[in-house]
DNA sequence: TGAGACACGTGACTC
DNA sequence: TGAGTCACGTGTCTC
């Protein structure tokens, strides 16, 4: 039955494949494929537990009217299934309900022989609703909760049982009978999502999000966005420049090299091509902090190709000699002779100095040690550059500022920040207080109502930060229970409690302690007359 | 009226003056000068209009019973004075409170002549209430606002008249009475501060900071938090001090600074003044990328006295000829130098290469040019140090690492920030979206009741996205705004409205259409049942 | 002209 | 020992 769910229904449930359904698709519809992955992702990664996924896919009858129409579905299944498998459906409606599958099975795959087995389990309630979702479909301009959604282009989200049955959708009050609890369509160009879960769960945006990025940037953006996310290097928000310069991550640089070993090889390269206008250096200067002088100087001295994996033949061959013996002469010069080398074929020969181009210390030549330290600290400024660079990328409004500037933008940047989260935490904490008080008035406006419908003989005595409650109720629905329930959430920590049933009669009584809380007589009564009352 | 409200107050009514109060101090009072000036900045610079703030003392009378009373209190008024005095009060309760108030005052100066006319003014309700908590007190473990806050520990907020006629508070009651909406109690360590206001105010936790950043941090605390929030260089993640971070109030940032033109000038001055045992050289060394040598080293070399604003006499003449010829006015440093000369002294003058202590390369003696070139160099390099430093400061979890990492926790620091934010703020979005659908069902909720209570006749019928709305109702209470502001605020679109009035009915009749919500039916007859009939 | 910014090579230091 | 880090003085470039 689960693998029949989960696997097998994509490819084989009619509508499913838009060449073989009747209904031309008005726009391109998800490709099968990734379509059941995606509403995969959506659930089975998803903080709260829905229970399944749809997609109903957008397309027009003969008569030009809009349909929506089974596209895709994932079923995952209650949260808790070991237990949940509550069977409110009778024998009867089991054998029903397996005699359609079969039916539907052999339907699709021809043969009824070995599909038997995966029917013989039992069919929960929300595994055969989301089976007849299959055969469903809404006409837009009608009723409908993914119709409604997908007519007003925004997502409707229905959560507790008399939202489902109130939403004025046959399919909302459909799947509350069949114990879900929360329903949500959200629209898409070309059709709507729906969620749905045995669960209440409130709305968030957590799963707007997904679908919009699961299934609207289906395109070329599904593959950039979660690596610019996550490295920080790659973060960047100059498009211009975002070439290649600050990347470290191996994973997307056929052309850059590990600044660790390799750096600049590009440059270098560009340069044995001639001056490759690619990167003019004028363009550069603004934002490499290196870089900018040294596409210059490279025409001058060739910057040590020695430990850099240059596979370029004539430098190759002359850079191995050097390196391999040990750095004994001035190797120091050596990627420098192999630049000169080079440019002797087209203008000159030996001069060291022909221009006073070359930033900084001159080297100390004669010496074996410096050239790999040399190189080293070059590395070592290269990947401070490459972060500065970075940083510069995700402190926004630092355009041509100095290194200093920088840093000081970045921590007052970082500060800012940190108070607006510090800001937004305390909105939260603000506002999700504002929705606890507001439960409770509720519960003490409702309860001036409940107290006369419910059978219910209530008293509460509060002194000081001490309450007593006597509660005298049918024994039906556990009143014992919703009563500790009711104290624990009010925060009443229980000091005594006793219970009897005379009859049908429960009397109830406690002592009580408030408290983070503290309530009236009066709004402790009509809470408790709320909760305990309630007849759920 | 007013200038005796704000200002005499705190001296002249008895209680107010510990000294001449039978009531034994338990715990120190606040100091009256400030204690009012706090009550002031409570609510003066508040984003809310509150009326007043009352500073409720804890004290006991002779039977060891703990006591609240009057502290001191600041009248603000309300937020609409010229227009909100609203004359609720007949003519005789003015006369009676007036006499009242000339009472107090010949009691409280000594003389009625001169007090006369500052009570010639109307007395409005809340002022008057404000006067006459003067003369409350409470019992800690009796009932009261004050003391249920008090005794609990934990802030009580109060809001909408019927909760302060339901929160068993006689006081909130009359406050109520006298017009207050909103009434807040924040217990303190000796006491507790009572806030009111007109106006209906959420609960937020901007007050309670507020108060806990005026009332509770009055010791030593109250200089050095507001500046380690503002300044980037000594904001800190530490636990134990992360307190007062969320502190923007930039009323109380004597000590910061402009990170962007004087930074860190204090961590430099520890560094100076010798191996301070505050910031051991060793355990500066993980934290200060340059200073920690540079302490020993300015025994050896003289450290750049040059272009900084020293007052030192053989430095002072070469300095004062660099300096004023334009070097930047670093006059940040000028306490550094200071130091450093003052080590001077005590070991040695001009020998600048004693030890081959120094770092680097060896300065190029007999120049001239280079010479100020290597200063300024110099302190490019500290301003970036410090920086470095101060980057550190700010983001956490980077201890003795280096600069390369430094930046890279940073950039990660700050994509970290920003994703959180973004996360707190579709968080919050929800909530709010939540709250606000609460609110609509609790309308709902409200209207299958109050629809038999309101006298009024309502038909909705509705098509699609579309919807009829016809209302027949008493003229009273303006239905018709009534209506249409219920329309604006379920943005529903008016095609077409008339009214029209039949002697004391009025029948309303509009076409609307849905906008980015779709309510059904039977949703929308309540909701309308609920804002139209809604008696107010 | 000259102050500021940057990169460079180098010596010192550390683990 | 040697790879890594840092600070220094310097040369160069740019407004």
């Amino acid at each position: 039955m689960e693998a029949f769910m989960t696997s097998d229904l994509t490819g084989l449930w009619p509508p499913s494949d838009p060449s073989k359904t009747h209904l031309p698709s008005s726009s391109q519809p998800f490709n099968q494929e990734t379509l059941q992955q995606r509403l995969q992702q959506l659930i089975e990664g998803a903080r709260e537990s829905w229970t399944y996924a749809i997609f109903w896919q957008s397309s027009c009858d003969y008569s030009g009217a809009s349909l929506l129409g089974w596209g895709d579905g994932y079923y995952k299944g209650e949260g808790d299934k070991g237990k949940a498998k509550i069977k409110t459906s009778s024998a009867v409606e089991q054998e029903h309900r397996k005699k359609v599958l079969r039916e539907l099975n052999s339907l699709i795959s021809g043969s009824t022989a070995p599909t038997d087995d995966s029917v013989d389990e039992e069919v929960t309630d929300t595994e055969w609703f989301f089976l007849v979702s299959m055969t469903q479909s809404f006409f837009v301009n009608g009723g409908g909760l993914p119709a409604q959604a997908f007519f007003s282009s925004s997502p409707i989200w229905v959560c507790g049982p008399e939202r489902l049955m109130n939403s004025g959708c046959e399919r909302a009050r459909q799947g509350q009978v069949f114990g879900l609890q929360t329903m949500v369509c959200i629209p898409l160009a070309n059709g709507v999502v729906e969620v749905g879960s045995t669960e209440v769960i409130v709305q968030n945006s957590d799963l707007m999000n997904k679908v919009r990025f699961l299934f609207n940037f289906n395109g070329m953006d599904i593959g950039s966005w979660p690596s610019s996310m996550q490295n920080p290097d790659q973060a960047n928000n100059n498009p211009q420049i975002s070439k290649g310069i600050q990347f470290e991550n191996p994973s997307s640089t056929s052309l850059t090299e590990n600044p660790k070993e390799l750096n600049f090889s590009e440059y270098a390269y560009d340069h044995r091509n001639g001056n490759s206008h690619l990167l003019k250096p004028e363009s550069g200067e603004i934002l490499n902090f290196a870089e900018s002088k040294r596409t210059e100087e490279s025409n001058k001295k060739k910057r040590s190709p020695t430990s850099r994996g240059s596979n370029d033949e004539g430098m190759l061959s002359f850079t191995s000699v050097v390196k391999s013996s040990g750095g004994g002469g001035d190797s120091d010069h050596s990627d420098l002779e192999a630049s000169v080398v080079k440019e002797v074929d087209s203008s000159r020969i030996v001069e060291p100095e022909k221009k006073p181009r070359k930033r900084g210390r001159k080297p100390a030549n004669g010496r074996e040690e410096p050239l790999n330290h040399v190189e080293a600290e070059r590395q070592r400024r290269e990947k401070l550059n490459q972060r500065f660079y970075a940083l510069r990328a995700v402190v926004p409004n630092v355009s041509k500022m100095d290194k200093a500037s920088l840093l000081g933008d970045a921590i007052s940047y970082i500060n800012e920040l940190k108070s607006k989260l510090v800001n937004a935490e305390s909105d939260k904490e603000d506002l999700q207080t504002q929705l606890e008080s507001m439960k409770q008035e509720f519960d003490l406006k409702m309860s001036s109502h409940a107290s006369k419908l419910i059978d219910m003989d209530i008293e509460v005595k509060v002194i000081g930060w001490d309450a007593m409650i006597r509660i005298q109720s049918s024994k039906k629905n556990h009143p014992a229970a919703k009563l500790m329930a009711a104290l624990k959430e009010l925060d009443l920590e229980v000091h005594h409690a006793s219970m009897s049933v005379v009859n049908e009669l429960m009397i109830q009584q406690a002592t009580v302690k408030m408290g983070s809380r503290f309530y009236t007589q009066e709004q402790l009564k009509n809470i408790l007359v709320a909760k305990v009352g309630d007849s759920r």
